[in-house]
RNA sequence: GGGUCGUUAGCUCAGUUGGUUUAGAGCGCUGCCUUGACAGGGCAGAGGUCACUGGUUCGAAUCCAGUACGACCCACCA
């Protein structure tokens, strides 16, 4: 069988990934075995995949091949959210396109056409992982809107509800004025906009010309004023206290009032206080017992409350009432202004501040368990210093109450029920609406009945909160809910706490920090005495943002980001893995290399990182050419063989120890690259050099001897193993062609190569020997000789010379790379050759041309240059008595060797540089 | 306003708790090498006063302080 030049991944890519899918090696069952467990940061149901999924699940898939491979129990869980505010939008606007409007459906007409609209596009990302090989459980799928999985959020929050840690309030809230829903502050994104600030003049009540003036941003909103405020220590509105000054337009009176929120300094040093439409006017307001008017509806658009302008959309008003206030003569001037506008994270409308009532989550008891989880060390973090942000985030000067409702319909509804009264409304105590709340509407009725003493209550009299809760009230519980943990603990009980979680640092309060929270508060419940930690995961992997190379997050509307799915096609998944990885370390964000196409304005599917990702896997499908090239006969090991096989035995070993150790603290792309240099370097570039037999004629060569060919097959296999979690596509592929394999004998579970022990001395004696032939070819290449001339060597006949060729190889290898016709060891200067170091030893090559003396000497006095500059160094250390009785004695020995080794190559050129003078 | 991270070769980044000769990798660049595994390749080479200023130390890219620049997070912003 004859291999092509080039390895193609397409076809070998599906290949294994159907075969490892058929051999059901993704799939775990709780044993015996010592389980490794990581639940996936379930991507949006709807979502496509992009650069950071990319590379956080090939991180994932990384550390679950490597576990397998260690023998663990390995059990990758995915799944999706059902990310409520981003997929409603989007159905909502499906509908649109159809003709059909939200507000037209009932709510289960509505959830029939989004259970639709997932079940056809929900799970496209989950098939787009599998193509970048994601050895994903996939029988354990979930979603996060499930049954078992909601079931667990109406549990949760019956539960936090009876220990009152859950409770409804009238709050400012964020409003997102396109998706009709309160937002949690995490979901409102602030970024700095310039827009015009209004200066404007309120008249002075019972006065002809005397005016107040302030400043806003929000004209349209000045009916809804109830006050203007002013600084106590502000000399000049001292007389204006207490009077009331007209809304321009309307000529409402409003009071005159001091507090020290106001900032002299800004604007005109009074501030127009809009109680219903701003959160600092509503403390404000609170504090003065002022009226709250409300002139705004759900959508943005003005109420009758405004009394001018009704019906008309917040931003649309602002330019009317501009013009309205410039023809009264209440506007002053315009600026533009630089200030932070909150937009919303999913729907990007402007958010409205917006007095709602709402559902919270009490959050001090659990920030405060948040924090000890770890700082205790239960949980830890990669990079560490993301302590800092979480910290930032719970500590309780900062935390705030979660607000967990949401006036939509894709989520779960909220366990919530009021008495209906006759008139249409709820019934209300003290004048707040009486609420049970239950697993089932059972439940609140017995409640409802208990606590009214109302035993003729029925089911009919209860009306159930229409709002569904945040989605990251569902995705809180996932370490434990993707086990079914709250209705059986059998698999939670082998899984949790679960070992890694790798995601983004942007959402480690929404996410991260929860889920320590939810682990804490219900693992112990659940599990018992059985529980093996209450922390979620042990460790957090935090990856960077993928950005482009202006350093902007790449993002669909940018246009700045590559089509992952073209990169895997380009490339190849192990090519795009690689190149991922190359540039991904810890917290850090990366900065992929993805060229911009100025003329389509878009990212281009390039990648230079991958494309040497992809140039790695055809490095070693060559490898594997030439191995399986040769012809195999029983003869007897050359010496020079025998050194090879163990010196890449050893290398092999030895790097092995470092992979481990990278993969101990998350160095992933380290143990990467000490692959890579290991399988391109030392494999391929020397050891494949150093045994590959000697070419005769045309499409022939020697025979390689049987124990050698066996010894670099069992090196290879070993290297693929290693391999395998970065690149398992390729590492199957030449694992099945370096061998015949029984069926079921797969790289893929595999034991993964031990670090042994390593002969230092022979690795040492090698990289002298590859030192040596380095020279020597740079020799040939300054000098204009062919490397296919051979040449022959002398070696001056030192001690360490003779120690050196004594090993038995050492000489042959020298011989065989370096193409040399003879080496002998000499006691004189040889004529008519060039002179090198390599260590301490001095060689003498013949170049049979006429030396170019000046040239050579030239080349000698500049290393001989560099020499004096190093040994002086090193004699000032030495030469420093604090150095010497100070630094540990291991160092000092170093350094005396290294001034002795320079002494010795000075003396070796001092001495050449005369003979050549 | 509070905080975090970064600044090392033209570019993207390592540098594992201060000592591996006077700092490494990949890409890019330069020279040479094409019928013999691989041009998606080979061999060799050029390229850095480790942002700056002080300090600690026998010794600093590495630790400390300050400065400059950049990125980001939180809060506030009429």
């Amino acid at each position: 069988m004859s291999l092509s030049t080039h390895y193609n991944p397409k076809e070998t890519e599906s290949k294994w990934y159907a075969h490892w899918e058929s051999k059901n090696y993704f799939h775990s069952e709780p044993d015996d075995r010592e389980p490794f467990t990581i639940v996936i940061p379930p991507p949006n149901v709807t979502g496509v995949l992009h650069m950071g999924h990319m590379l956080n699940n090939t991180i994932q898939d990384i550390l679950i091949r490597h576990a397998r491979l260690k023998g663990k129990n390995a059990c990758w869980v995915p799944g999706t959210d059902h990310a409520s505010i981003a997929t409603e939008a989007k159905v909502v606007k499906k509908l649109r396109e159809q003709g059909i409007k939200k507000s037209d459906l009932t709510r289960e007409e509505f959830l029939k056409h989004a259970f639709a609209w997932k079940d056809e596009y929900g799970g496209i990302i989950l098939d787009q992982l599998k193509k970048l090989g994601a050895s994903c459980d996939w029988q354990r799928t979930r979603f996060t809107m499930e049954e078992s999985l909601s079931k667990a959020v109406i549990q949760v929050f019956v539960d936090l509800y009876k220990k009152g840690k859950i409770y409804r309030k009238l709050r400012m809230t964020n409003w997102d004025v396109e998706a009709l829903t309160a937002l949690s502050n995490e979901e409102v994104i602030h970024n700095d906009e310039t827009i015009p600030l209004y200066h404007l003049r309120y008249k002075i009540e019972g006065t002809e010309d005397e005016y107040i003036n302030i400043a806003t941003v929000r004209p349209e909103t000045i009916m809804a004023d109830t006050a203007i405020a002013v600084h106590p220590d502000d000399p000049r509105f001292k007389h204006l206290v207490g009077k009331k000054a007209l809304i321009p337009l309307i000529n409402r009176p409003i009071p005159i009032i001091q507090d020290e929120y106001v900032d002299m300094e800004f604007g005109q040093g009074a501030l127009k206080i809009t109680p219903a439409h701003d959160p600092n006017d509503y403390e404000i307001g609170m504090r003065h017992g002022l009226e709250v008017i409300d002139s705004l509806n759900a959508n943005g658009t003005l109420n009758e409350k405004a009394q001018i302008l009704v019906g008309e959309d917040r931003f649309v008003a602002r330019k009317k009432i501009k013009k309205l206030l410039e023809e009264s003569g209440n506007l002053i001037e315009v600026e533009n202004y630089t200030t932070s506008i909150g937009r919303s994270e999913r729907t990007d409308a402007v958010v409205e501040p917006r007095l709602t009532m709402q559902w919270y989550v009490s959050m001090s008891e659990f920030a405060a368990t948040g924090l000890e989880a770890v700082k205790s060390g239960d949980v830890k973090f990669y990079p560490e210093h993301m302590w800092n942000m979480y910290y930032q985030w719970l500590n309780e000067d900062n935390i705030r109450d979660w607000c967990i409702s949401r006036q939509l319909w894709w989520g779960q509804q909220i366990p919530a029920w009021y008495i209906k009264t006759a008139d249409g409304g709820r019934l209300k105590s003290d004048g707040e609406e009486l609420v049970f709340v239950g697993a089932t509407i059972e439940e609140a009725l017995a409640d409802a009945k208990k606590e009214t003493g109302n035993n003729s209550l029925t089911i009919n009299d209860l009306e159930r909160d229409e709002d569904v809760v945040d989605t990251w009230f569902s995705s809180w519980l996932w370490p434990i809910s993707v086990f079914d943990g709250f209705e059986k603990q059998d698999e939670l009980k082998y899984y949790y706490p679960t070992n890694t979680l790798v995601t983004g640092w942007d959402i480690i309060f929404f996410w991260v920090a929860r889920m320590i929270m939810a682990g804490y508060e219900w693992s112990e419940e659940l599990l018992g005495k059985d529980l093996k930690g209450k922390q979620p995961f042990n460790d957090v992997y935090f990856t960077g943002m993928v950005r482009d190379n202006k350093r902007r997050k790449m993002s669909k509307s940018l246009g700045n980001s590559p089509d992952a799915l073209k990169l895997i096609e380009n490339y190849g998944a192990d090519g795009v893995r690689f190149g991922m990885l190359s540039c991904a370390s810890a917290g850090n964000d990366i900065i992929f290399d993805a060229p911009f196409d100025p003329e389509t304005k878009q990212t281009k599917n390039e990648s230079k990182l991958c494309e040497q990702g992809r140039n790695f896997c055809n490095k070693m499908w060559n490898a594997l050419k030439l191995i399986k090239g040769w012809e195999i006969a029983d003869t007897e090991q050359p010496k020079i063989n025998e050194l090879a096989v163990r010196w890449i035995k050893d290398k092999t070993d030895m790097v092995m120890a470092d992979i481990e150790k990278n993969f101990e603290s998350y160095r992933l792309s380290d143990a990467l690259m000490n692959l890579y240099q290991l399988i391109w370097g030392d494999f391929c570039s020397w050891y494949l050099e150093m045994i590959k037999p000697a070419f005769i004629s045309e499409g022939k060569s020697e025979p390689l001897d049987r124990k050698t060919y066996e010894a670099t097959i069992e090196v290879y296999e070993k290297l693929m193993i290693a391999l395998h979690p970065f690149m398992p596509f390729v590492t199957e592929e030449i694992w099945h062609q370096l061998r015949n394999r029984k069926e079921g004998n797969d790289c893929i579970i595999q034991h993964f190569p031990q670090a042994g022990r390593v002969d230092q001395s022979l690795i040492s004696k090698v990289e002298k020997a590859k030192d040596a032939i380095s020279k020597i070819r740079e020799s040939r290449s300054s000098n204009g000789i062919s490397p296919r001339e051979s040449l022959n060597l002398f070696v001056e006949n030192t001690q360490g010379a003779t120690a050196l060729f004594k090993i038995d190889g050492i000489k042959e290898m020298l011989i065989k790379l370096g193409n040399l016709s003879c080496l002998t060891l000499t006691d004189s200067e040889p004529a008519n050759t060039v002179a090198f170091l390599s260590g301490t030893e001095k060689y003498f090559l013949e170049l049979n041309i006429e030396i170019d003396v000046e040239a050579e000497i030239k080349r000698l006095e500049e290393e001989k240059k560099y020499l004096e500059g190093f040994i002086n160094s090193v004699q000032k250390k030495l030469g420093n008595e604090r150095f010497v009785s100070g630094a540990p004695a291991a160092v000092v020995e170093k350094e005396r060797q290294k001034l002795a080794d320079g002494l010795e190559r000075l003396r070796l050129i001092d001495e050449t540089l005369k003979q050549l003078k």
